[in-house]
RNA sequence: GCGGUCAUAGCUCAGUUGGUUAGAGCACAAGAUUGUGAUUCUUGGGGUCGCGGGUUCGAAUCCCGUUGACCGCCCCA
């Protein structure tokens, strides 16, 4: 047993772990190129300031944090937001616009581990800078949805539920409530779908009286919304040039969406409204179509922070896919390959004589790219036919001492168990052949 | 921060009302087999039974504490 244990909610990626890892890495960075995102990276300490400054003091007992030997205040980054702005921020004025950035970043909270939340974790954040428009909301969603896909999972293993800050704040207002009511009903609204009445009650705490029923049974109807056609209804006898310009935003949405061959992997849902203070418009959160995960992507316009964390007025969108619970969906989906050993080339050595003889060929061969494995110590022939198998090899190559007298070295295929004997000078060229033909005779 | 369940070999687990030196399968290694593979047989390494304390002649087993894991609550950027 081992002495000391990693530390809670942190992870350890043994190999076959670490090949998992990996494939949805893979997936995710295929699909940022395939929209034309540059990747960057940024540091995992930061000062404490720029996560307070976004998310208020409360946030410091979700952190890792703590003064360090120069007596500055830090914490292990939570999130990628903050420090995206700071950079993009910095640098704006020289940026060719639009700006699209990804990055895939370990993260960590301190909070207590539960199924699809650990405390270290990696995140696919990508977003958008300097496009106020729906235009870069149909991109980065086209993104998010495409970061998923690209793993096998279909329209019906996920799906994306969208709604609107901004559109919710017209209501509310039009229902005669002001900024801080209104901020008070869209939590209430975030909460409703898992504590259902109750998530009301910190409504009439914060305001002295509960909700008027008539305003919440308003507000009820409006959160379950599920289409444009049902949101224009309701919205219609309120009028207004912004209004009207919002609904046009919203159609552009999703006939974007729909003319990318999208549409069935995305919902209008106006339960959904992220808790964050900081999001200004559209809203999008995945998850599975099953309802047995956490979400499994979340994210959303902030036109604001960027300025509020210092840096100019610079519009932006954006999601973040973490690799915890995308992982699990995976898993249960039957999506995540089996990992093993990948070699593609076992070299079956005689003895120390052969050795030399193999090793120069070894040699030449991993010069070329090819994946070749070999016994370290020496081993019975029927050993290495077995580890040759179990390597994953398509082939083996023999160095017996019979094979080099005569000047030549066995291939042998270890899927039709056919050999042939080549010249100990053209091996390289006897493998391309074999390996891209597929050929075994 | 709160509650529930659990903790025996690398993995999955068994271990009788507390009783000799804690077991199995899988995995790993060696041999049977100094020239041909997913089979078989034999053998081996690997455990302070999560950790600490208590009760007892005697604790993997009972009690207390602690740490960790899983599940849920709070939170979820």
């Amino acid at each position: 047993m081992a002495q000391f244990q990693s530390l809670p909610g942190f992870r350890e990626f043994y190999p076959d772990a670490f090949a998992r890892r990996s494939h949805i890495f893979r997936g995710w960075r295929r699909a940022a190129h395939a929209y034309g995102f540059s990747e960057y990276d940024a540091p995992v300490l930061e000062p404490l300031e720029l996560y307070k400054a976004k998310s208020g003091d409360e946030i410091e007992a979700q952190l890792f944090s703590f003064v360090d030997k120069g007596g500055r205040e830090v914490a292990l980054r939570p999130e990628m937001t903050p420090t995206v702005c700071r950079l993009v921020g910095a640098k704006a004025s020289a940026l060719k616009r639009p700006i699209k950035w990804c990055s895939i970043g370990e993260f960590y909270r301190y909070e207590r581990a539960q199924k699809g939340r650990e405390r270290a974790f990696f995140q696919f954040n990508c977003d958008i800078f300097g496009e106020p428009g729906p235009e870069a909301e149909i991109e980065l969603i086209g993104l998010l949805v495409q970061a998923l896909s690209g793993f096998g999972l279909t329209a019906a293993d996920f799906y994306v539920r969208l709604s609107d800050r901004t559109l919710w704040l017209h209501y509310l207002a039009s229902l005669g409530l002001d900024e801080a009511r209104s901020k008070s009903v869209l939590g209430a609204v975030d909460k409703y779908e898992k504590m259902g009445d109750d998530a009301f009650k910190g409504y009439a705490e914060a305001h002295g009286a509960p909700l008027a029923e008539e305003v919440k049974a308003k507000v009820l109807a409006f959160l379950k919304i599920k289409s444009l056609s049902a949101l224009e209804a309701v919205l219609a006898p309120i009028g207004g040039d912004a209004l009207q310009a919002r609904l046009a935003d919203w159609r552009k949405l999703l006939n974007g969406l729909a003319a990318m061959g999208l549409g069935e992997f995305v919902e209008v849902d106006f339960g959904v409204v992220r808790g964050l203070a900081y999001y200004t418009g559209f809203v999008f959160e995945a998850f599975d179509r099953k309802g047995e995960l956490r979400a499994i992507a979340g994210g959303g316009r902030y036109d604001d922070l960027v300025k509020k964390l210092g840096g100019p007025d610079l519009p932006a969108v954006g999601f973040a896919i973490g690799d915890v619970t995308m992982g699990l969906l995976l898993e249960a989906r039957g999506l995540m390959p089996a990992f093993g050993p990948n070699a593609e080339i076992y070299a079956v050595i005689g003895g120390e004589a052969e050795r030399a003889a193999a090793f120069l060929d070894i040699a030449a061969l991993r010069a070329a790219g090819y994946r070749v494995e070999y016994p370290l110590k020496d081993l019975a022939f029927g050993k290495q036919f077995k580890a040759a198998a179990e390597s994953g090899a398509k082939i083996a190559l023999v160095y017996g001492g019979d094979e080099l007298a005569k000047g030549v070295v066995k291939l042998r295929d270890l899927a039709d168990r056919s050999e042939h004997e080549i010249p100990r000078d053209s091996v390289l060229v006897a493998v391309r052949d074999h390996l891209s033909g597929g050929a075994s005779s």
